[in-house]
DNA sequence: GCGGTCACATGA
DNA sequence: CATGTGACCGCG
């Protein structure tokens, strides 16, 4: 036998101290079964610990070593590649390798190991009433709780159990318990062969059903699932009983996968014929991932312009190479239809990936995936990460949504990510919106991404009339109502026709906070110190904190100065029903928003109802604004373009324009000409008018500019420290160590600029302070080892002050 | 991340 | 000195 080898091991603790590999011995009958990407039970300190095999050394690079415990896949979870891409996500966005490995595997994949015990033959000696007795007394009441079980319960018991095992009075093993269980039912199989089966029928004698069941079962040569032959023969179980028992029958467990989605029957549905346009970029894009090099397009795409069936027939092409596709949507518009699209197109080769899958659920699509059952994975954000193991092409569907970018640690964007696959994978990426992110439009600019143009609508149809009205007008002219007439006017008319009508509240930021009029006093969460939002359930006027959860009554009178004035401002589209049920008594309205879409699958169905016109209005926030495509509607009304405006964020003018172009595509995508009317107090602001001419390319002339003289994104990236404690001087010692050390660090380079220590603007979240530290360079290359070691060091004196320091690499909002 | 251990305070 | 408590050490 060769030099041995031995397995480098990522345990899995998200802590930097132990970011590294650990050597284990590996036993010589699992030479075989190892290798990188195996997913092993490690001894570590008095612990065993779940870990991952990252590589191999030979014995002379060893030090110190113990052998691995347990092999705990037949298939390794993670491929090489994968190995690789977590070890790129630590880097790029600075977390622990094990963070980045649970970040690309189905929550559920962990492995708990608990640790059974057993009394020896020997007894110890313990005084009656004493902790030790009490414990003795445990194990023998329950003998089958774990050790962990028991020190939970009272952990005191701790040292007596760790004393008891060294003399040898218990005896410790262990067990490994799956996360998310490989779901299996139950089959059952004729045991007999022809010949015996003759007798076996004879001597069950008068029982009829228990003949049924046995000759039912000869006939199959499979397994047959048990509920299916009860119900085929309505028997019940106890007919299976005297069967089992003679050993005529036997039961087996049959693995199956969960599928949420089922599947569809029928005719697959063919490919639609493309138009000019579609053909070009679909030619372009085919050529690519015939190319095997890794490339980048911006499918850059006007609403209605028919992207998606580009990308059908891209995938498809893909898939008849043998390689794989990968499709991300915002979680958001992966709504059934579109999962319907999908599975028509292209059967049961189709796995879905969503937050909104149970552990069980998810586990198995991700097994379809890696055992190779499925060729395409259509879902959210982390599908990316989908265990193929010869990508062709990824598709990221509107890509400048900020739902691209993983909210906790690893705070990866799927863009980037999609990206750094296709380098290992030689695949194609394309990047589709209607509205690209400046920085995807910018590098298509400077050459780096290939761009695509589709800048007509497949039917042919008229870009939507768009009005802009000036709300200050309104006031001037005395309508204190929040329609203006003109936007009135026009939804009057619609109900009269019978033709739908969409209203969409940009609730961003600021919704309908509560105001003092006399003396401007604002009410505010005790513990976030946000504004809190008015909410009107069953009569009950109540204010509430969107971050924490906080409740209170309304006052009546305003706390500060006693005055009788205190409004409720701003506009929650409950407000805005209260004023639509005045103004239009008649019309039926269905109202979308975080509070009647929380039950599971209540979204689809309030929209099917919009579909078969039970209702003439749809009101909603930014839930309503992407994806949708009802054919009636012919009016679509923004109450106010400036709430979103005027975030503290300087992505607030891009996320403006993107929000109104897409709502404005809303309207009129059928044979009925669309209108759409935007209410602003800032009707000159570039961000509204360049959404009223449907102008990006004019919007990005400009914006681009503001971005370039500001030193922002895409110029320079921001990587934002967050500095969290109860404490706020220690939340702010924190932040300002971090900009000390980084000033240091970066003296002289003009790369790179630091925006010194300052509030959050969620300044108090759930009682704790935050501060940030942002850093503004050009190349994360030359900053990045110097941003990581700040951030190393400063994370741990902030956990040694009882707080924390996260960081976001690439941060897309500064929160 | 966390169990173990070590240094030190507290109390009789 | 026994016991409790908090900091920090090191895991292969």
């Amino acid at each position: 036998m060769s030099s041995k080898r031995f397995a480098e091991v990522i345990v899995e603790l998200k802590s930097s101290q132990v970011d590294r590999p650990f050597h284990y011995e590996v036993p010589d009958h699992w030479q075989q079964q190892v290798e990188i990407g195996t997913r092993v039970l490690v001894p570590f300190g008095p612990r065993r610990l779940e870990g991952y095999i990252v590589g191999f050394s030979m014995a002379a690079e060893v030090t110190k070593t113990k052998p691995i415990l347990e092999v705990l896949d037949d298939e390794p979870p993670l491929t090489p590649d994968l190995v690789q891409l977590a070890g790129w996500l630590s880097e790029r966005y600075l977390c622990t390798t094990a963070a980045a490995v649970q970040a690309l595997l189905p929550s559920g994949m962990r492995a708990k190991a608990s640790t059974t015990l057993r009394l020896a033959d020997e007894l110890p000696f313990v005084q009656p009433g004493s902790l030790e007795a009490d414990l003795l007394q445990a194990l023998y009441e329950s003998p089958n709780k774990t050790k962990e079980q028991l020190i939970a319960e009272r952990p005191e018991w701790r040292p007596i159990l760790r004393a008891w095992v060294a003399a040898g009075i218990l005896i410790e093993s262990y067990r490994i318990k799956q996360g998310a269980q490989v779901k299996t039912i139950t089959c059952l199989r004729c045991t007999l062969d022809a010949t015996r089966f003759p007798a076996a029928l004879e001597a069950l004698g008068r029982a009829k059903k228990q003949k049924e069941v046995l000759a039912f079962l000869f006939d199959r040569d499979d397994a047959v699932p048990m509920k299916d032959v009860l119900s085929e023969l309505s028997a019940s179980s106890s007919t299976l009983k005297p069967l089992l028992e003679k050993g005529y029958i036997q039961k087996e467990e049959q693995e199956v996968l969960r599928d949420p989605y089922g599947i569809v029957h029928g005719q697959k549905e063919q490919p639609l014929p493309l138009t000019e346009l579609q053909r070009a970029a679909y030619d372009q894009i085919a050529a690519a991932v015939d190319s095997r090099k890794p490339e980048t397009f911006l499918l850059q795409g006007v609403t209605g312009s028919g992207k998606t069936e580009v990308y059908l027939q891209a995938i498809a092409s893909c898939v008849a190479q043998g390689r794989q596709a990968i499709m991300l949507v915002p979680e958001i518009s992966l709504t059934p239809q579109m999962v319907e699209r999908f599975k028509k197109r292209f059967g049961d080769d189709v796995a879905v990936m969503h937050s909104r899958l149970s552990a069980g659920e998810k586990f198995d699509e991700w097994r379809r995936i890696r055992q190779g059952d499925v060729t395409i994975v259509v879902g959210a954000r982390s599908a990316i990460f989908a265990p193929f193991h010869s990508i062709g092409l990824m598709i990221v569907d509107e890509e400048h949504e900020v739902s691209y970018k993983q909210d906790d640690h690893p705070k990866y964007l799927a863009r980037e990510v999609a990206m750094y696959r296709a380098r290992q994978h030689g695949a194609t990426v394309v990047l589709g919106s209607a509205t690209p992110a400046l920085e995807t439009r910018w590098w298509a600019h400077q050459g780096q991404i290939r761009r695509i143009e589709m800048s007509e609508r497949v039917m042919g149809q008229r870009l939507p009339k768009v009005k802009v009205i000036d709300m200050r007008n309104e006031l001037q002219e005395g309508n204190r109502s929040m329609f203006s007439t003109v936007l009135q006017k026009e939804m009057e008319k619609r109900l009269e026709t019978g033709e739908q009508i969409i209203l969409f509240l940009n609730r961003r930021g600021f919704a309908t906070f509560v105001l003092c009029r006399s003396c401007g006093y604002v009410a505010r969460c005790p513990e976030c110190e946000i504004p809190l939002t008015f909410h009107k359930a069953r009569g009950l006027e109540q204010l509430r904190c969107h971050y924490c959860g906080y409740a209170e009554r309304m006052p009546n009178i305003c706390p500060d100065c006693q005055g009788d004035h205190v409004r409720h401002f701003g506009t929650g589209t409950q407000r805005v029903e209260e004023e639509l049920n005045r103004v239009f008594p008649e019309a039926n309205v269905i109202r979308m928003d975080v509070d009647t879409t929380s039950g599971k699958g209540s979204h689809a169905v309030l929209l099917q109802r919009f579909r078969n016109q039970e209702a003439q209005i749809l009101l909603g926030t930014q839930m309503i604004a992407k994806g949708l495509d009802f054919p009636n509607v012919t009016l679509v009304g923004v109450i106010s373009a400036d709430t979103s405006l005027f975030v503290p964020d300087f992505r607030a003018a891009e996320r403006t324009f993107q929000l109104l172009t897409q709502v404005a595509g809303r309207a009129g995508r059928h044979q009925l000409p669309g209108e759409v009317v935007i209410q602003s107090y800032n009707p000159q602001h570039y961000a509204v008018q360049f959404a009223k001419k449907q102008e990006y390319e004019n919007f990005f002339q400009h914006e681009i500019r503001v971005r370039h003289a500001v030193h922002n994104p895409p110029f320079r990236e921001l990587t934002a420290f967050t500095s969290v404690n109860v404490n706020e001087t220690e939340a702010l010692r924190i932040a300002r160590t971090v900009e000390d050390r980084l000033r240091i660090l970066f003296q002289g380079r003009d790369d790179v600029i630091i925006l010194g220590t300052s509030p959050a603007p969620l300044s108090r979240l759930q009682g704790k302070f935050r501060f940030n530290v942002v850093v503004k360079y050009v190349r994360f290359k030359q900053v990045g080892a110097s941003i990581r070691t700040v951030y190393l060091e400063a994370a741990q004196e902030a956990q040694k002050a009882g707080g924390y320091l996260s960081i976001d690499v690439n941060a897309q909002m500064i929160l």
